[in-house]
DNA sequence: AAGATCGTCAACCGCGCGTAA
DNA sequence: ATTACGCGCGGTTGACGATCT
């Protein structure tokens, strides 16, 4: 028995989305909240597929994405985490909440990897060539991987940080019945948020303005009057401001998120619902207050209406072994401590962990990248 | 100025997984 | 235990703008 297809084809629009698309399709979810949907194509009338409607929902109009200008920051993290994860893009942007995973593989696809050739170029051949080797890794394969990896990374931070080593057991398996990590809620939820790093970065909100930055006008405090946020949260009305919906056809102008969008939201998400690289990467690529506020608040609102803390769960990173398993700050605190080591000093950090066996070439590591 | 080529990214497609019936 | 369905993920495509010749 064939797949039945997700949609009707007949009569099914492709193609960029317009600004009107997109507001039946926001207006909706204000309505309803985002799921079930099979069902929005024919409640809103829009001619667009199911899978249509959640890809432009989950990758554009979602409050709390931002898009454009990857500070070098989110690059040293998505070379990380690509280096550890492979292309597991949609678990690598659960370190990134404020990007998609479709944004993440774009940046990769057409400016990391570039990169890393011309530096494997440079380098020769024991350059960068492990880690395109990476991706080329058949999914059975970067678990194990990964435990290896975990191994290392134990060494180096109990090295590093001088850490109990009871509080780094590292994993000894893997459920592994599926291609998906298994995971305990308390470890994602747990982590205190480390204070707030040296700002590296600088650039302002970039979130794409087009002419449907109008949506967010139009459909202005419409999160407020949603069902979802009115039970569940206090905060809400931020999420307009990213609906920062840039299909190319009307325009990829960026602009700074005004500061009216994104004001009004008083209250947040316990902070501790954060995962330490959200709050990192957060606070680290934006700077001025007005933006910090938007990123926080539209997290908070991205977690509270479109089940982002449910996806984060599903594919961070957690290991677990029969009695302890690390903590997830560690590891994201070892990433995160990488980052903001000054230059020269980066040898005991991740970069030197190798991802497997061919530990000499992982040794070019892509610090040197920067 | 015009055509060719390149780069970017929004959107599509197919498949796998989880789950309810 | 099986099947059908819905959702999410990763790979790929194609349109469009920018740059080069």
């Amino acid at each position: 028995m064939g797949r039945p297809p997700c949609c009707d084809k007949t009569g099914v629009k492709k193609g960029p989305w317009t600004p009107e698309e997109d507001i039946a399709l926001v207006s909706y979810i204000q309505e309803h909240g985002p799921g079930n949907w099979r069902a929005v194509p024919t409640h809103t009338g829009l001619l667009r597929c199911s899978k249509s409607c959640r890809l432009r929902w989950t990758n554009y109009l979602r409050p709390g994405i931002r898009r454009g200008n990857f500070t070098d920051h989110e690059e040293k993290m998505i070379i990380h985490l690509q280096a550890l994860l492979g292309n597991r893009w949609a678990a690598i942007a659960s370190y990134l909440p404020q990007r998609t995973d479709n944004d993440i593989k774009n940046y990769w696809n057409t400016h990391l990897r570039k990169k890393l050739r011309k530096l494997e170029s440079g380098l020769g051949n024991d350059g960068f060539s492990s880690l395109d080797q990476q991706s080329a890794i058949p999914k059975g394969q970067w678990e194990r991987r990964l435990q290896t990896d975990m191994r290392t990374a134990k060494k180096a931070l109990s090295d590093a940080l001088s850490l109990d080593d009871k509080s780094l057991t590292i994993p000894t398996s893997f459920s592994s019945s599926s291609s998906q990590i298994s995971y305990s809620d308390s470890y994602f939820v747990k982590a205190n948020p480390p204070p707030p790093p040296a700002q590296t970065t600088t650039s302002s909100t970039a979130t794409y303005a087009s002419s449907t930055e109008n949506i967010s006008r139009l459909l202005q405090g419409w999160m407020k009057n949603s069902p979802k946020s009115a039970s569940t949260a206090t905060t809400t009305n931020s999420s307009s401001s990213n609906i920062g919906v840039g299909t190319k056809t009307t325009t990829k102008t960026e602009s700074t998120t005004s500061s009216s969008d994104v004001e009004g939201s008083t209250s947040k998400p316990e902070a501790n619902d954060q995962s330490i690289f959200g709050f990192d990467s957060s606070s680290n690529s934006i700077t001025t207050p007005q933006s910090m506020s938007s990123t926080v608040d539209d997290q908070a609102s991205t977690d509270l209406y479109f089940q982002d803390d449910e996806k984060r769960k599903d594919n961070q990173l957690i290991m677990k072994s029969e009695n302890e398993a690390v903590p997830f700050s560690v590891i994201e605190n070892w990433l995160f401590d990488e980052s903001i080591v000054p230059q020269g000093q980066e040898e005991g950090g991740l970069f030197q962990i190798s991802l497997g066996c061919d530990d000499e070439d992982d040794h070019n590591n892509t610090s040197e990248f920067f």
